[in-house]
DNA sequence: TTAAATTCCTGTAAGC
DNA sequence: TGCTTACAGGAATTTA
């Protein structure tokens, strides 16, 4: 699953690709993957409009176009966004396919190029299997004001985002640590696996009251949860189920997951099969005995 | 107002 | 072997 680590990988990977280029036209092959505006009113308003940046807010990926015009994608569970020669095959589930300008020179600073050979068209795909995903356009404004784009909590690896910060907001909920984390209203992109993992290494409970929290819990649960956070961004995220890059390449954080998916494994800690529960309609792996 | 439950969707794996 | 069924989950929507 796709959440802020595969997220900022993909937008990072996309990033010396995308900038500056101009979108030549789109193509929707299931066009209610598009939730906002009319996918016919989609189509023709990204045509000839250019990136001038690729940025990430929570699990939502910003394309900043022309006419402060934000295309957004939201990859759900399954959601993929390749760069790949236009020629390429279309994958089975692919459902929307932007044709980029065609420019051969590479743009500078690239890290990882994009199968391409010079003077070819690129694709930009989308493509989703369980089509929980989404595509948006209109001006960040105009998203929020009809709720296409929900108001997002802090995001949680920004400097900015401090232990109080986190504090305040568990103090005030009266549900379980596991069910604010994954708030996005409460903090922006954390998901079911970087739930788990954080609270893990926290050592806390994921069914605890997050209201009576102490402050020093709270402190201890912000640091774990950007330390999970920053380390599978490192590995380019976790692919447990169908995650790829936007070169279609796994992750590699999966391989270091202390809990999530490890249901009935021992605990890397003390030995002791891992638990596992339903909370907040997901399932949530923990350690019984180091969790309290 | 807030929290919990339901719904969407298809690939995969378990069970018979 | 082949069929059926349960399960996975992000977030919008509905219900409590």
């Amino acid at each position: 699953m796709p959440e802020l680590p595969e997220v900022e990988t993909i937008v990072a990977d996309l990033r010396p690709h995308l900038t500056g280029r101009t979108i030549v036209r789109c193509e929707l092959l299931f066009p209610t993957i598009v939730r906002y505006p009319e996918p016919e009113v989609f189509v023709d308003s990204v045509a000839g409009m250019r990136i001038s940046a690729v940025t990430r807010r929570g699990k939502f990926i910003l394309m900043h176009l022309d006419n402060a015009l934000l295309l957004v994608v939201h990859l759900g569970m399954t959601g993929q966004l390749r760069l790949v020669d236009a020629d390429a095959p279309i994958e089975k589930h692919t459902h929307a396919i932007f044709t980029l300008e065609g420019d051969s020179a590479p743009p500078p600073g690239a890290a990882r190029r994009p199968p391409r050979r010079a003077g070819r068209c690129l694709h930009l795909r989308y493509r989703d299997p369980r089509r929980f995903g989404r595509l948006l356009l209109g001006t960040e404004e105009s998203l929020l004001a009809s709720k296409k784009l929900p108001r997002l909590g802090p995001e949680p690896i920004d400097p900015s985002f401090v232990p109080d910060e986190l504090y305040q907001s568990l103090r005030r909920r009266r549900t379980s640590l596991k069910a604010v984390l994954l708030d996005q209203g409460a903090i922006a992109g954390v998901g079911n696996i970087y739930a788990d993992e954080s609270l893990h290494r926290a050592r806390l409970r994921p069914d605890r009251m997050a209201a009576g929290l102490s402050r020093k819990s709270a402190q201890r649960l912000h640091e774990s949860l950007r330390d999970s956070l920053l380390m599978a961004i490192k590995n380019r995220g976790s692919s447990v189920d169908t995650y790829r890059d936007a070169w279609g390449n796994i992750g590699g954080q999966q391989e270091k997951l202390l809990v999530y998916g490890r249901a009935g494994e021992p605990c890397f800690t003390c030995g002791r099969p891992l638990a596992m529960i339903r909370l907040a309609g997901r399932s949530t792996v923990f350690c019984t005995k180091c969790q309290r």
